[in-house]
DNA sequence: CGGGTTCCATCGATCCCGCTCATGGAAGCG
DNA sequence: CGCTTCCATGAGCGGGATCGATGGAACCCG
């Protein structure tokens, strides 16, 4: 008996990320001695070496990467497993419950009119939406970890998708644009409203190409807490469509004509459950969604990562 | 915890292919109790029930159909987990067993030049090809169930491919011609070979276009059967390129202008496989293969099943 | 250099899970 | 009706995983 049982997975998998048995420990819920414990008994199994254990925690040995990837793949594929057999009647109705993360913004304004569309055609599907911030590896890293289902992700511009071995499609591409407190004479002179989600990635070149620079920057948590504060005349932002949804009286918006930078918005799933009738039938909505008025769809490459090659 | 750990696993497959609690309690080494024990626990995780129990042993449901091939699926990438983890050199010779499966036609044919580059390149690397019927769900099934790792298929000339949640992409297209015996006047007067395998799917559309019917039809096993048959001037048959390849004296081949019906031919396997080296090495081989006359590379659409739309 | 901190390893006690061994019920067969 | 062949169930046991505590190693810092 040389497998290695789930829980043990998890280890591999909590140590690989958290790079500390402690910490892996108290993520798992348990103790630092039951995580050491387990990883020695998984290298004893696979006889190798998984971790170089040190001061500075325990790093991956080449073999431990490996493991750890084999890791995550097999308990997706238990995820999956259990998510497929238990709706099991071929086309009858869906069961089970979709494990949603999404971006606030999103969940915010476009997430509740997909959910009421899926749970009125699929009454038996539970939904479960989970709000994480666009930081570090974000909403698809929450997906990548078997933590969602599918998550809704900005996406870059081009290139391959920031985590590899995730089925990627783009939704909708939209234009940021001016917001500022209503009727003021100048905007431009307020300070800019800036928060952490805020890649700066998609808005740099336009910064560039620009004559002007804010006064003042002003650094917040949250795009809903920006939007507030352009409402109440504190600053002015630069912000994406779908954040500015439910702009408040007192907002204004001006398009930054001509050339406004805009960002790819799109969604993100395992290999394992893209083909899942659950998840196919959430992405439908998610495709059949009106847009809003200034969200464009944006239909070309739908992209797979490394499949094919 | 809802997971099922490997041993339960393997309980799953003994009890589905052993279809009975019983036989497959001794071959696994183990008491009928403790199978029964595992099953109802596997059942009780999932929320499923998997086996329908009765006088016959027990046989599985729709759900427990889906779980055992699951089943096999985790267990083969636990177990290829083992190997390559020991295996760690970073890029050393690949070990372990592929399992492939082919129908007869390839297997003959297209197949062992590839194992032949194959065994070169990698010494280490065994293979096991089985030979399965198209017929069904074919070679896709097995890959499915989790008892090949890759198989060659035929694939639809468009749309979805017929088995969700598998990795598939084309390899090559070809043309079926008229085969007939060797100076024979005129070969249309002499009965149509057909065999079970043939799916009808892509040559009805050219039957209806012609002008002429076959005074019979005669209904054999197998290709092989019928090329021989034709061979031996029993009658003509309207076959694909592959299976014509070791055409036997006295068999002649005449093309089917000017627009003669084309099957597509690829490869099937499961997400979980695609990436790991063996499989890529093997898909690499089938991709560099020259191909024989009237086989005609079909690029496009290298193809995953449910991702997008 | 000697506390303080932060890692991991180890040890004995404990607890839980899975196994075995019985036994029982149901369903066919003669 | 006894025999056979299925699976289900319950009691008891044993091994393995977990826990809490302790120890040791590496590093930081005044």
């Amino acid at each position: 008996m040389t497998d290695l049982a789930p829980h043990e997975l998890r280890v591999l998998v909590a140590v690989e990320e958290e790079g500390t048995f402690t910490s892996a420990a108290t993520r798992l819920g348990t103790t630092q001695s039951a995580v050491s414990h387990a990883v020695r008994g998984c290298e004893r199994k696979l006889g190798a070496v998984l971790f170089e254990r040190g001061r500075h925690g325990a790093r991956p040995t080449e073999a431990g990467a490996r493991a750890v990837g084999y890791a995550r793949r097999v308990l997706r594929l238990l995820a999956t497993m259990g998510a497929e057999v238990r709706g099991a009647g071929a086309d009858g109705p869906l069961t089970g419950t979709l494990r949603i993360v999404a971006f606030r913004s999103v969940a915010a304004h476009l997430l509740p009119p997909v959910l009421a569309r899926l749970a009125e055609r699929h009454p038996g599907l539970g939904t479960r939406v989970r709000i994480v911030r666009e930081i570090g590896r974000g909403t698809a890293g929450e997906v990548a970890d078997g933590r969602a289902d599918l998550g809704l992700a900005t996406l870059p511009a081009e290139g391959p998708p920031p985590v590899p071995g995730l089925v990627t499609a783009r939704l909708y591409e939209e234009a940021y644009a001016l917001a500022h407190p209503q009727g003021h004479p100048d905007p431009r002179r307020l300070p800019l409203v800036d928060w952490d989600e805020n890649c700066g990635s998609y808005t740099r070149r336009w910064w560039r190409e620009q004559d002007w620079i804010p006064p003042a920057t002003v650094d917040v948590e949250d795009d809903a807490v920006a939007v507030s504060m352009v409402a109440q005349g504190l600053g002015m932002a630069i912000m994406p469509a779908t954040a500015l949804l439910g702009a408040p009286p007192g907002l204004a918006v001006t398009p930054l004509d001509p050339n406004p930078p805009t960002r790819l918005v799109g969604y993100v799933t395992t290999p394992e459950l893209a083909p899942t009738p659950a998840v196919r039938a959430l992405i439908r909505e998610l495709r059949d969604l009106p847009l809003p008025e200034g969200l464009a769809p944006a239909r070309t490459q739908p992209a797979r990562p490394g499949a094919t090659r």
